[in-house]
DNA sequence: ATTCTAGATGCATTCGAATTCATATAGCAA
DNA sequence: TTGCTATATGAATTCGAATGCATCTAGAAT
């Protein structure tokens, strides 16, 4: 770099600075003396450009500071390279660490997370509008749409993935862990342990996930000729399964010795109140089963029993799904189950 | 509307079905029969369109399915409405909940929120980058920057606010929960307990909330004439709480009635060690205390004596300094710092 | 020396909405 | 009817990067 040419690109930087610009594309160009067009192929991986000048405009864009724009390039290339991640704020919580996992997946190629949680339900159409105008290459789903709303992303072609949970109606990409099986294994593993009295925890009434586990739950048990099993509704929260376990006993007058709960927390809930309000011994007296494999019930104070999700597989296949079909959206929709993996614990 | 006008609108419509092509404002102006601008015009509150206009053009919008691009909006207004969210990804179980409320308060301006997740400390530099290519409003910090890059958003005059953190050197703007009097508190506390022999399980040595939290109660340990207490470094994991006890009384030889706690997590795996290993009781044979108020510590089977951060508060604060940064961005560095809340639990 | 080719470069256009400025229209007063 | 205002509308430009096309250059082949 010559000395003048040097001079040149200080004062397109003092320019630039003087009135509180960034710099672009064009500044670059006009500082290393070349046009527009070179700079933006000295940025592309695989474009033709000779060495000498993607030296040249790499040494004017890191004194300006220059970066390529990433909204202009989205304009132009019909690309944002960000998808929206679309989640229940639920007192769930197991979807924390999905969004590490997913960011950590995107990022490796790439691609943004812009993040979206849902206070009520009828929040959805409103979210919806918004993905669609900010442009979003694909969606994942951790969160209950009615098949309208699925109809609405399916209709204006942007890609998305289910997570954990499926539309038998609309035909869609999803991944599952597979909740139905999952739970007849917690069933038989009741059983064995010579279980008699069941009853059942199950989630919010809306939540499609809830009542497939239930619904595998109650299908074995009805093939294993138990019929008598008391069902009540909680909410996944820590606080709804201790009160889920009193009202059963309290108020129901049904005293179990096997308590299936549609997810982790509500059963560490269960046992609390089991040990504390019962002055039950778990699992000698009354058995507790989860599901989810959340942190905390590996910790000593629960260790329980309960059918952990391979998050990070399902994060992975979902973000490959939708990557795939954001690459060539003509591909049709893919389902993915994966089983849910037995942890023993110590509650059975 | 008349039936030449109708069908002009659904010839656009086919028109774009057939090329597989969102409808852009153009298109609307051209089914409708209007300037692009006007369009734009009746997509902007408060902009000078009559009724009739208006009418027309929502009509005309909603068949068409059109929605304004973000994107292309984002370009010449130079407002992405879209702000970073930086978080480490640690094992603590706290941030989660960070995410939502931030989410909530963001979706009420209409601001967007794009995830960041980082898993190495190198990763910094890179997001930066991201950053700043994707024309963010503002960014939250809720990870620990050096001063070289917190200087590279200054010299950029991207508008950030640091989470529960601060920069001495840099002038920043930050929202803090005060961590050096919170555990102040929990040492007066130990003390009225007539706590003798105290112990400190810290964070990763690299945590400023770590570091500050010891300080504060070190500080006052040794105000109150406490120097011999014994310090163990633990990385805000569970398992490192329970590892830490084990290793600093079967190792270290030392035999604490107090345990202090730079999180809650730990204090969760401290108190079932406590329990389990040595069969203690605590809080008769030794007080465990903790910092944050995560969900988990108040579960009956721990009901952890903490300092709860004001969750709400600070994410609100956060998301209001932030915003008014990026309205005006003259406007100098804030710091807003609020006291923790003491829950008193069943450990001390 | 001449022709051909591959690679390098620049020009001009494009993406989609916002906005400035100029013009047109309706409404009202004189 | 004329003149004036206030409001509505459209034309043209802009934001910043990507890209198809045309042009140019250097080196190889003859």
């Amino acid at each position: 770099m010559t000395k003048s040419q040097d001079k040149h690109v200080l004062y397109v930087k003092e320019e630039l600075a003087q009135n509180n610009q960034r710099a672009t594309s064009y500044d670059v160009a006009r500082a290393a003396g070349v046009s527009q067009s070179a700079v933006s192929r000295c940025f592309k991986p695989g474009a033709s450009v000779s060495e000498k000048m993607r030296k040249r405009v790499q040494e004017v864009a890191t004194v300006l500071g220059y970066q390529p724009n990433a909204i202009a390039r989205s304009l132009i290339t019909r690309r944002s390279n960000m998808v929206a991640v679309v989640i229940n704020n639920d007192t769930n919580l197991y979807y924390p660490e999905l969004l590490v996992e997913l960011s950590r997946d995107f990022n490796e190629r790439g691609v943004h997370m812009l993040l979206f949680t849902l206070e009520h339900e009828s929040d959805v159409a409103n979210i919806l509008d918004q993905v669609w105008q900010y442009q979003v290459d694909g969606v994942i789903l951790a969160a209950q749409l009615s098949d309208t709303q699925l109809s609405f992303l399916g209709q204006r072609d942007i890609p998305f993935v289910y997570y954990n949970r499926t539309s038998d109606s609309i035909p869609c990409s999803s991944v599952q862990c597979d909740h139905f099986e999952g739970e007849r294994l917690l069933v038989d593993k009741l059983i064995a342990a010579k279980r008699k009295r069941f009853c059942i925890i199950t989630g919010p009434s809306d939540s499609s996930v809830s009542a497939t586990r239930m619904q595998g739950a109650l299908k074995r048990l009805h093939e294993l000729d138990i019929s008598d099993v008391q069902i009540i509704e909680g909410d996944y929260s820590y606080h709804s399964g201790q009160e889920s376990l009193i009202s059963m006993i309290d108020e129901l007058d049904w005293q179990p010795d096997a308590v299936i709960c549609a997810n982790d927390i509500m059963a560490l809930g269960c046992i609390d109140a089991a040990r504390n309000h019962f002055k039950f011994k778990v699992p000698k007296q009354i058995s507790i089963v989860g599901f989810d494999g959340a942190v905390p019930a590996s910790w000593q104070a629960y260790q329980l029993t309960t059918v952990t999700q391979p998050l990070e597989l399902m994060a992975q296949a979902a973000v490959d799904i939708l990557m795939q079909r954001i690459e060539d959206p003509s591909l049709p929709p893919e389902k993915r189950s994966f089983s849910g993996v037995f942890s023993p614990g110590n509650t059975l």
